[in-house]
DNA sequence: TTCTCGTTTGCAAGCGCTTACATTTTCACG
DNA sequence: CGTGAAAATGTAAGCGCTTGCAAACGAGAA
């Protein structure tokens, strides 16, 4: 859309107002210090009379740096993506980056596409949402020499660097406290765990923490749907249907326990009287609807401060980042659960 | 992070491996049926044994033009900018354009290094929030050639294109509905209203639609807040503190009247028995919680999709799109509203 | 003053691609 | 088959910037 009548200015255009060299303008816009200060003031001032602004892609084909670090989340429907991308916005922003964000729709297909799309676009970084995909997206990074990291899961053994936290313990915590409460009857509702692999550890997580206390989680107890409030609704009815309703549901993510919370006001069934419900994540929400969620905190500040760190480091200078940095998933207890009825 | 000592195939490569010149390939990437088919073959062939993948930064150079579309939005940790942001991103990608997003957090001073940020980075269109902004931002898009629009507003008389609805004009639908229910005691809740020319729209709607109706909104029962549900339930305990309280509490936006909501059900308020309250965005969540929000239908996807179609359109090409869309804002009832108490 | 050495500046060669323009090939038609 | 126009391909000149290297400069030492 770049009307071709318009020449913008060049870097030629300053060199030639300020009287120099395109090096010095250069040296002025990317080291200053390497410019005496009388000539720089006087690049300054030409830059300012011409309205120059660098170009970003010959700068980019020149010095083989981008300045951009790529991030793709599943979606930005949801608050807990939107956030780690605002923080991971807020973060790279300070240290002189731009973030290129992109969206998978939770299908792996199209995540790979957008990572193409991403390095064809150039990036100095990436940013991936849990670890599990095509084996070849990993050695193309890797080939290309591109820096990226995983998160919302914590695997310290993984050759692939993760920022995250223990999705599974944390259902371990959960299930713990539900128990403790005297919770026996559990039903499980999580994500689509095929190709999400943050689903898959908190449905493995509740299964396993309920078989160390002697309890068994069957089949038709978990529940895989799309994250939605309209699921989580659907989810509970489908529930309270069965020979032995639970009386504590576990939830994958907030929006659906928010969906069972709902329902079962809806229907009337008291939360937690009759009901004790968790989410995960920590939504906003769940601290100001009634009853408060007790769910899990997801660490999204702190996650997307440390993956903004960990993919503008510096490369040679010592320091390498952690590999793997686990960030706490701490329990929130809240008024949707109580004593087993 | 590109690690120097890797050299990723160029379009020599390819070109050497097919035994044609680079024109060939280039013209194989982005123009096919200009080359024989037989060629084309061999071409593709020779990409995917060499694993080239174009550079962008060498093609916009080239080719001065970037096939990326910026846009600027307040912040993404509202589900409203977040569902345009990813119904743009969805749209430009079936279109082999890729969105370049930043965040404003609310404050011009920042919208402005953000729009400047993008121009560096290399747009071709970018779509912005709102009209009100420095003239110095809207010449240099124009000095640039650059194609933009505004969006969620619609004025028609604007020299700057908008893709949005009249939020004066819904708050108008809002205000007659309730003042048709009976209620005469209005108090209106709204985002900052400086610098946010759809809160300051939506202020003066609410106002100019009272007035209309011989009824006043006095500065004190006007109260601009930041976004958020907290916000939202201190306005109502402020509110309620008058010494004439409001039967009908208006709000900027769902977040706040939430907060107005829950509030008022912690208080043991009867909504709408005692108190109406009226949303603004039509939020998933406006239409689960109970009592249903009543709101206005903020046309969130037909906008992405309209501005989506808008800066991508081709330039001479006749048929260039209108320079003003409006979309509607329906009102949508729902249980938080009723009869004057 | 001359010499040395560190600092500042300029020169110019690309970075990988697109695209006028020139050249060659193809093919319908006479 | 020859001809000419159209189609296919090649040639090469940039796009705007960075950066290695060389040249010029300046300041202190001899």
């Amino acid at each position: 859309m770049q009307d071709p009548s318009i020449r913008r200015p060049t870097l030629d255009d300053v060199a030639r107002h300020a009287g120099v060299s395109t090096a010095t303008v250069s040296r002025c816009l990317s080291a200053p210090d390497k410019v005496r200060p009388g000539l720089r003031e006087r690049v300054r001032e030409a830059i300012r009379t011409t309205g120059y602004r660098p170009h970003g892609a010959a700068r980019a084909l020149a010095s083989k740096r981008t300045n951009t670090i790529g991030a793709v989340i599943p979606t930005l429907d949801n608050a807990i993506f939107a956030k780690v991308a605002q923080t991971l916005q807020d973060e790279l922003d300070a240290r002189g980056r731009t973030l290129l964000l992109a969206s998978s729709d939770y299908r792996p297909e199209r995540e790979q596409s957008q990572i193409e799309n991403l390095i064809v676009r150039g990036i100095d970084g990436l940013m991936l949402t849990g670890e599990q995909r095509d084996p070849a997206i990993y050695s193309l990074l890797e080939k290309r020499g591109i820096r990226y990291v995983n998160t919302y899961v914590h695997h310290p053994r993984s050759r692939h660097p993760t920022i995250g936290f223990d999705n599974v313990g944390a259902m371990e915590r959960v299930v713990g406290y539900l128990h403790d409460l005297g919770h026996r009857a559990f039903a499980m509702v999580g994500g689509i765990a095929a190709g999400n692999d943050r689903a898959e550890e908190r449905i493995r997580g509740t299964r396993l923490a309920l078989e160390r206390r002697a309890l068994a989680l069957p089949t038709e107890r978990v529940l895989e749907k799309p994250y939605g409030i309209d699921a989580g609704r659907d989810v509970l009815r489908r529930l309270l249907a069965l020979p032995e309703p639970p009386t504590a549901v576990v939830c994958g993510n907030d929006v659906l326990a928010l969906g069972v919370l709902l329902e079962a006001q809806a229907m009337g069934l008291a939360v937690p009287g009759a009901l004790s419900i968790t989410g995960f994540d920590d939504l906003d929400l769940a601290r100001e609807i009634a009853p408060g969620l007790t769910t899990v905190h997801a660490p999204l500040v702190d996650m997307g401060r440390l993956a903004a760190a960990y993919l503008t480091a510096d490369q040679g200078d010592g320091e390498a980042p952690n590999r793997h940095s686990e960030l706490p998933a701490e329990l929130v207890v809240r008024g949707s659960t109580g004593p087993a009825a």
